[in-house]
DNA sequence: AACATTTAATTGACTTTGTCAACTAACTAG
DNA sequence: CTAGTTAGTTGACAAAGTCAATTAAATGTT
């Protein structure tokens, strides 16, 4: 294993996370794409979740979180409806077939992660989790 | 800082990354993507590098690297020449002004490199390094 | 040598993803 | 009440990525 800098293999490990995240969810014929399965995610996990959530999570352009959840919507795998308190808000939520969806992920998930952890041992990748978190504050606190 | 599951962390450093690349990218004015400096890399790293080495190694449609040394000839960072050889093949080098421009660029990215790994150790590091490329490996491998 | 096959590079046509700006409706603060 | 702010939507576009066909040169086969 040739040692690399960090920028290339960050480029590397991205790139092939991608690949193989887009391989488990062709697998599991979701026809969903990363970014559809963040937006699941950020709903599950979000009590009472609008659309803005999703936008500060992600850091994406709004144009664009509008019109995933619209897919998603179409799909029937959220749903939406009116914040009593504002009427300006949408809560989404996970349908029932959405919650079906959901687990299916977490187990491709849970496949990939087993496979990227192969011949790791857990006081390894604790290290490597506590790195990246440092990396991605360090990011973000210099903004 | 919470701890989190595995492709969560992988996801939020991906796009951490990407934008940190794009704005010290930005911020020396070159105008040009990741993907630019990935083949800038390339090209100065492999002698006599053609077009399918850069597919090979970033795994690209050629037809997008195709587009894209079309873009690095036309800015005159790059050159191409006949291969003796293989009259199909082009060998691709950097310009005067590439070279130039490629040091600015290990420039940035070692200054990336620093704010990344603010507060960490080499230890940690190396660890880091050593389980991303072993992650980039059980990918590769089980293809 | 003649022919089929493979390979490197290019191009056209297209889809997907990401961005910018304008807009509506609803909330909030002076 | 009005001015400014915020949530969400939409139009128009730009950038990135994909698929298939094509050209030209190399290689392999008989």
């Amino acid at each position: 294993m040739p040692q690399q800098n960090l920028a290339s293999t960050l480029f590397t490990l991205t790139q092939s996370y991608r690949l193989i995240v887009r391989d488990a969810i062709n697998a599991t014929e979701l026809g969903l794409n990363a970014l559809h399965v963040k937006c699941l995610h950020i709903i599950a996990d979000t009590p009472h979740c609008t659309a803005n959530d999703i936008v500060n999570k992600t850091q994406r352009d709004k144009a664009q979180i509008a019109r995933l959840i619209k897919e998603l919507l179409s799909l029937a795998l959220i749903a939406k409806c009116a914040d009593e308190n504002d009427k300006r808000c949408f809560i989404l939520s996970l349908t029932n077939s959405g919650q079906t969806l959901y687990k299916t992920l977490k187990q491709a998930e849970s496949t990939v992660d087993t496979l990227l952890c192969k011949g790791l041992d857990q006081a390894q990748i604790d290290n490597f989790l506590m790195v990246a978190n440092t990396m991605i504050n360090n990011v973000n606190n210099q903004k």
